[in-house]
RNA sequence: GCCGGCUUAGCUCAGCAGGUAGAGCAGCGGUUUUGUAAACCGCGGGUCGGGGGUUCGAGUCCCUCAGCCGGCACCA
């Protein structure tokens, strides 16, 4: 007999060899009927599995959020039955689950069509019908590599070559069709239930390398119920709505064209948002000691030859060629030319660190399928820095860089960041030893800071290791924006060196660094993390004066000209329509708030204030009503330094 | 770059199986002077993404290029 401990407390005696779905029955038929795993000792295992000893039990119901990666993956295999039941000759590789579903990726001559994707849905609910039970049989190796071989899966063959030695060949069946799989499964198919849906295709390379095949990948999703799959689709629907591609069209910020693909048209509001983002951290920098300057956007290929960048990143890089016979790089980044500034002019140990910062445009050719509205462009504005600094200032220099991305992120309102730290990629400059001692410093760097980044490994800059600032936005989605990383390479490699305390010349470490990353970018996820809603102190257009009757024509004027004179960015509609017409065609342009002007408040000399999104308006005297919006149009940093003024 | 899809008026989209382009909104002209998310009437507006081909005839079929969309790969 063995005994089984229940997450209640409860303990129960068993015969040994007994399976959890048996335990289940033995608890209740709702339970049985409900069970979808087992959790033995942690561990997720089939409901069919024999326990062989004493153990903690939990019978994992559909409902436990454990479940839905059961009934996905269970899901994954259907879909895999159904595609070689309807399209035979087609192989099957792997299907996992993912964050949002499932997918399976199948390697066939022909393309999927979206119309197969139906044929495909309906079989799998036949399947599901039918309610074969999932078994799980172990297989000698060589009879599984026969069988795949006779059946022409010469993917499958590669992954039972993958699994290590000594470790099982799991099938499962489910019917007549099995798959090469680790488990654990549901009871039957037919638990998976009608809360799925095949959602996108793809190609996808095999093993997720661009020199391997590329397979066609169908995604899915499925729920434990309907309502959250309903639920699912309709969060698809606002992530549409707050896509920044279609709010930029919505409220005139900027577009794009055929003949400047990856490169952004910006409109006079999107330009005033970019603007106010550069304020806002051209402010930042200075109190934090930056001196900003303006690099050339060209220079020789020769310079770029000898920083390394033609080598390492040539091929992302924008050339022209001149009347004169001189190839020229556009810059893809814009540490070359602040080095140049470094060098001009003897430095000395006392000028270190030296922070240097730029506002520069960056053009990198793109792969063209990479790019993506504003979140990804070929040309973009970086706030860019490099501090010039001795090898024993990195570390406080990079916790003063940490503490100011953070605190900036937070007058954004992002408040949950992920820092990853990535080392020594295939493709760099330096040798090893220098690596070594970049890694080393930064790691220590990030000790001191408290840090303690995630590691990503291989994803550095070809000229040092580095740290990736990846923000969470209002919806969940992850955005890489900060940078900082460690060179030890490029000021030598350039020429830079400073006179020390031993009259001596040196080399200067750099550090790059860039807070909001991409202006595009950053302006970009603002505009999907508010879905448009910016704050005052961001909105393009922060009030709309709206008349209701030409008669106030003249007090809607007043209006506008105290609040444009009270330094707020307002427009003013007198246009002959109904206030309904001009509430709606203001909301939709996210206007912040409209100043509703009619017979009544000219008489009384107030305003009717009416904000994105409330119903319920609100009266006030005009000077009052300024006053309000003055101090909220303040920006977070000037808003900081007005309190400790007043403190 | 790779796989698949898409590209028709400023925007959103119709256009069945090849027969010579249509709606709503926007715009323009009137009427209406209006109280918090679309007043009414009328009028214009398109080399159907570019190029080539098949055909008596192509928005519709084929080839090709470009851009966009979704993934993959790449990445701020």
């Amino acid at each position: 007999m063995i005994t089984l401990k229940f997450p209640d407390g409860a303990e129960r005696q068993y015969r040994a060899g007994i399976t959890a779905a048996e335990v289940a029955a033995d608890i209740s038929k709702s339970l049985a009927k409900k069970a979808m795993v087992a959790r033995l000792d942690g561990e997720l295992v089939d409901l069919s599995a024999p326990i062989g000893a004493d153990a903690r039990l939990e019978i994992v119901t559909r409902d436990d959020p454990a479940a839905l990666e059961i009934i996905r993956h269970d899901a994954a295999h259907v879909l895999a039955e159904a595609v070689q039941d309807l399209f035979p000759g087609t192989q099957v590789t792997i299907g996992p689950v993912i964050e949002s579903g499932f997918y399976y990726d199948f390697a066939r001559d022909e393309p999927f069509t979206p119309d197969d994707l139906e044929a495909i849905e309906r079989r799998m609910q036949e399947i599901i019908r039918r309610d074969q039970p999932f078994t799980k049989e172990i297989w000698n190796r060589d009879a599984a590599k026969k069988h795949f071989a006779e059946k022409g899966e010469t993917y499958k063959l590669e992954l039972i070559d993958a699994i290590p030695k000594g470790e099982d060949v799991r099938i499962y069946r489910q019917g007549d069709w099995l798959d090469l799989c680790r488990g654990p499964h549901g009871p039957s198919t037919g638990r998976v239930g009608g809360a799925f849906k095949l959602t996108k295709l793809a190609g996808a390379y095999w093993r997720g390398d661009s020199r391997n095949p590329m397979l066609q990948r169908i995604y899915g999703t499925a729920f434990a119920n309907d309502n959250d799959l309903k639920a699912y689709l309709t969060m698809l629907e606002e992530a549409e709505r707050r896509d920044h591609r279609r709010l930029g069209r919505e409220m005139d910020l900027f577009h794009f064209q055929e003949e400047a693909p990856g490169a952004v048209f910006w409109h006079p509001k999107g330009w005033t948002l970019f603007q106010e983002l550069i304020g806002y951290m051209r402010r930042r920098q200075d109190a934090a000691g930056y001196h900003e300057v303006n690099s050339p956007d060209f220079m020789d290929k020769q310079l770029w030859e000898q920083s390394g960048h033609w080598e390492k990143f040539g091929e992302n890089m924008f050339v022209t060629e001149t009347p004169d016979e001189r190839l020229y790089c556009c810059k893809p980044m814009n540490c070359p030319g602040h080095v140049q500034i470094f060098r001009n002019g003897l430095k000395s140990y006392r000028d270190l660190p030296l922070k240097i910062a730029e506002f520069g445009k960056v053009h990198r050719y793109e792969p063209s399928g990479a790019l993506h509205g504003l979140l990804r462009v070929r040309h973009f504005t970086q706030d860019d820095a490099h501090i010039f600094c001795t090898e024993g200032q990195i570390s406080e220099e990079s916790a003063r860089v940490n503490e100011l991305i953070l605190s900036i992120y937070r007058d954004f309102g992002f408040d949950d960041v992920a820092i990853k730290f990535s080392d020594r990629p295939e493709k760099r400059v330096g040798s090893d030893a220098v690596w070594d001692r970049a890694e080393q410093a930064l790691k220590d760097a990030c000790r001191d800071a408290g840090i303690e980044p995630e590691l990503n490994p291989g994803e550095g800059a070809f000229y040092g290791p580095k740290l990736e600032y990846v923000l969470r936005d209002a919806i969940g989605r992850d955005w890489q924006c900060g940078t900082l990383q460690v060179d030890f390479n490029l000021p030598g490699r350039l020429g830079a060196f400073y006179i020390g305390a031993d009259g001596e010349k040196h080399t200067p470490v750099m550090l790059h660094r860039a807070m909001f990353g991409s202006l595009e970018r950053f302006a970009g996820i603002l505009l999907e993390n508010h879905a448009g809603h910016l704050p005052l102190w961001l909105a393009p257009v922060q009030i709309v004066v709206a008349t209701i009757t030409s008669e106030a024509d003249n007090y809607a004027r007043k209006v506008l000209a105290t609040l444009q004179a009270a330094g707020l960015r307002a427009e003013i509609d007198l246009r002959n329509e109904k206030i309904n017409y001009k509430v709606r065609e203001h909301s939709l342009a996210k206007v912040p708030a409209i100043v509703v002007c009619g017979k009544r408040e000219a008489e009384e000399g107030t305003v009717n204030i009416r904000r994105l999104g409330v119903r319920e308006q609100c009266s006030a005297g005009l000077d009052e009503a300024v006053a309000g919006f003055v101090d909220e149009a303040l920006p977070p940093d000037l808003r900081r330094a007005r309190l400790s003024l007043a403190a």
